[in-house]
DNA sequence: CCTCCCCCATGACAGATGTCACGGGGGAGT
DNA sequence: ACTCCCCCGTGACATCTGTCATGGGGGAGG
């Protein structure tokens, strides 16, 4: 019997996902959590085979609940699941220590099977994805530039984020300017989106 | 027993939502929908009772999708299913006629029971939700306000908005300049912000 | 030592954005 | 008929944003 931890915020989704696996003969949820830092203490208390982790989680993200969950217990296999197919996301799950990385649009199927196979040793990524996420490469950001735009969304002003991070206004704007440069958009609100969805952020 | 169609994009989601309630023995899940426009085609063919109706669905909305079913099949139920819980939401469903209103956020058991609830000719409503939504009070935007500035996110620039709305730049900026007053924001990206959130657009 | 890159800043400039005043047209209600 | 309100547009203005040139300081590496 395969012993399941599952972590997930929206409790209807996650007691579905829970009578979904349950379907199944060989797997059994012996585990819930609906926040990223509640991962590693069910883990350890229910000695649990395979973790499934949602990605946006309260807490601590799915992310770095599997960094976490890697050194905390090594024996554990883990399966990120998620609503957003970013790239970026698929390679930071890898180099959290993930074996598996489902979207939310695959067919219910894929689960199970997906956590079989976690268990047989072998990795499961969606093919197109894996293409993406290598074709779109490591973030040409530097670290500051990172940090502006990141602090540049939802219309934040620059005068704003100048005074949040200690900078002048041209300083704020000069790194912005490469930002959308870098990102190949038009705005800095394009730059953020799309910086967003590389997982550069 | 009681026949469902449950709509909701992601499969992984719906599935298992499926699985979930077909644990009861009341429920019979016989139609499934993965976008807002096949909902009332899906409805008349398998006969439903009642609608499962996520929001957010490509084709078209779930509250434009309740809309529509409650013209074309007056005599199913409706229950809207989302991930936020924005007051606007509830107001907007309301009045596309539908009978209760969820959150993924709450427990799974509330789902069947809100079913066997609206069969009984209740409404379904959470009394937090209702509070905030009549707290906010209707929308201050006109439709053309909305529609420009539902047209303004994500860095889109004016001269698009013009374009894809068939009007004058500078009649876009008297729009924007209006809705951004009317939000209470500084910016179109603060407005759009805020607008979502009290579900204005 | 020299070079490269990152950090931070300033100044100048073009273009985009936000605000205001003003006007014409049309529908709805009194 | 009169009054609102919405629609759409123009012109003018101040401010914000994005780009470019330029330069000083500092760490990493050849």
């Amino acid at each position: 019997m395969i012993r399941l931890l599952l972590a997930e915020d929206q409790s209807m989704v996650r007691e579905a996902l829970a009578a979904l696996l349950s379907l199944e003969d060989d797997l059994d949820v012996v585990a819930q959590a609906a926040r990223g830092d509640e991962v590693v203490p069910a883990a350890r208390e229910h000695d649990v085979d395979v973790a499934l982790l949602d990605i946006e989680m309260p807490g601590l993200s799915g992310l770095d609940a599997a960094a976490a969950l890697r050194t905390a217990c090594p024996g554990v296999k883990i399966v990120i699941l998620t609503t957003f197919g970013r790239p970026g996301y698929l390679r930071r799950a890898m180099e959290s220590g993930a074996d598996a990385f489902l979207v939310k649009d695959a067919p219910a199927a894929r689960l199970a099977e997906a956590v079989r196979r976690v268990l047989r040793g072998e990795r499961v990524i969606d093919p197109v994805l894996a293409a993406a996420a290598l074709a779109d490469g490591a973030s040409p950001l530097t670290a500051r530039e990172r940090e502006v735009l990141g602090a540049a969304a939802d219309g934040v002003t620059n005068a704003e984020i100048a005074d949040a991070l200690h900078l002048s206004q041209g300083t704020v704007r000069n790194y912005l300017s490469l930002a959308i440069q870098k990102t190949g958009a038009r705005n800095r609100a394009e730059a953020v989106r799309t910086a967003r969805d590389k997982g550069w952020l």
